[in-house]
DNA sequence: AAAATTTGACCTGT
DNA sequence: ACAGGTCAAATTTT
């Protein structure tokens, strides 16, 4: 037993070590994409580190559910001494840290009971991002080439925008509890936080993001003529997300009748044309998007692992548990 | 007709 | 009691 949660440990040490590093290069890369962007040539060399980042992506992605399929075993131990497994950190400024623990809770707790032998349903990895888009209208960088189906809208308390409540549409066909929060920040209407709750474990998550499925089951075999097919059957899926499913409603704050207004222009959301055509159904694609069509570096810079990744934990992972 | 969104009510944690 | 998160009926869109 004890020898099985060293073990643990000394795993999560090493994924968090990966994880540093890959930090580390996608800072980098950051950098440098910064550059090509600033210098806007580069064709071929850009598409090499657009697949770096892709790569990067999905390899946070696994080592993020690693890391914190590990640390929920360990924790377990630690929780029952006392312990607490540490939480993230208030995230920074106008947020809303009580709700840290608790908004992982919804995919399990369902309206009745179940509450009571869900208690440990805090293990979906969660993973926070901001998005900048170029208008205040255009919303392309938002769509991640997932198919989301809106659940919810609240006004949060001190935000100027009211907070979207999304998860994966293909939920109950195929188990898929992935979700995301998606909320314009009070001082910059062009920001969006974003904040993903687990990983697709659906078709459509595979497709996008390869490393998942083969994290998971031999699908790292899946060819990519199988991708383009997935993309074929993702695309339907994206045009119906991409369209309705986006929160435009968080474009203000306004009653429903304004919002209606804004409702309005779900039918046709993006008054300077179609940029939706050059939707992105692949990692590449992806994180081209989010790092084009986000004005700056943010996209990629600033994904931030909700993990207690901070100086102490790096140090000596094994005091935690 | 089916699927998606809206929105008020309800539930849960603090 | 309050705030955040989710549900589900009603409504809208495709």
């Amino acid at each position: 037993m004890e020898g099985m949660s060293e073990e643990k440990c000394a795993l999560v040490a090493e994924l968090v070590r990966m994880l540093d590093m890959v930090r580390q290069l996608e800072a980098h890369m950051a950098g440098t994409g910064q550059q090509q962007q600033q210098g806007g040539g580069g064709g071929a060399a850009a598409g090499g580190d657009q697949r770096c980042r892709a790569l990067v992506w999905t390899m946070r992605g696994s080592i993020d559910r690693a890391v914190h399929m590990a640390m929920s075993c360990c924790a377990d131990g630690r929780r029952a001494a006392g312990g607490q497994l540490p939480e993230s950190p208030p995230s920074g400024g106008d947020g809303s840290p009580r709700s840290a623990g608790s908004d992982q809770a919804g995919d399990f707790r369902g309206r009745g009971n179940a509450a009571g032998q869900c208690k440990k349903k805090k293990t979906l990895p969660k993973r926070r991002t901001q998005v900048r888009v170029s208008a205040v209208q255009d919303v392309t960088p938002l769509d991640d080439g997932l198919s989301w189906r809106k659940y919810g809208q609240k006004d949060i308390l001190g935000a100027k925008y009211p907070r979207a409540y999304f998860r994966c549409t293909h939920r109950h066909t195929q188990s898929c509890h992935a979700s995301k929060q998606v909320q314009r920040t009070d001082g910059d209407p062009l920001l969006f936080d974003v904040v993903y709750h687990g990983s697709h474990t659906c078709t459509q998550g595979a497709a996008v993001h390869p490393a998942a499925a083969s994290a998971e089951h031999s699908q790292a075999q899946k060819p990519q003529p199988a991708a383009a097919a997935e993309q074929t059957t993702a695309s339907p899926a994206f045009e119906s997300a991409a369209g309705p499913v986006l929160p435009f409603s968080l474009l203000s704050n306004k009653p429903a009748g304004a919002d209606h207004a804004a409702g309005g222009a779900t039918s046709s959301p993006f008054p300077g044309g179609a940029r939706v055509t050059a939707s992105p159904a692949t990692p590449e694609c992806l994180v081209q998007e989010l790092a084009a069509t986000t004005n700056s570096p943010m996209a990629m810079g600033e994904m931030d692992f909700m993990f207690p990744l901070d100086a102490d934990f790096l140090e000596n992972p094994a005091s935690y548990f």
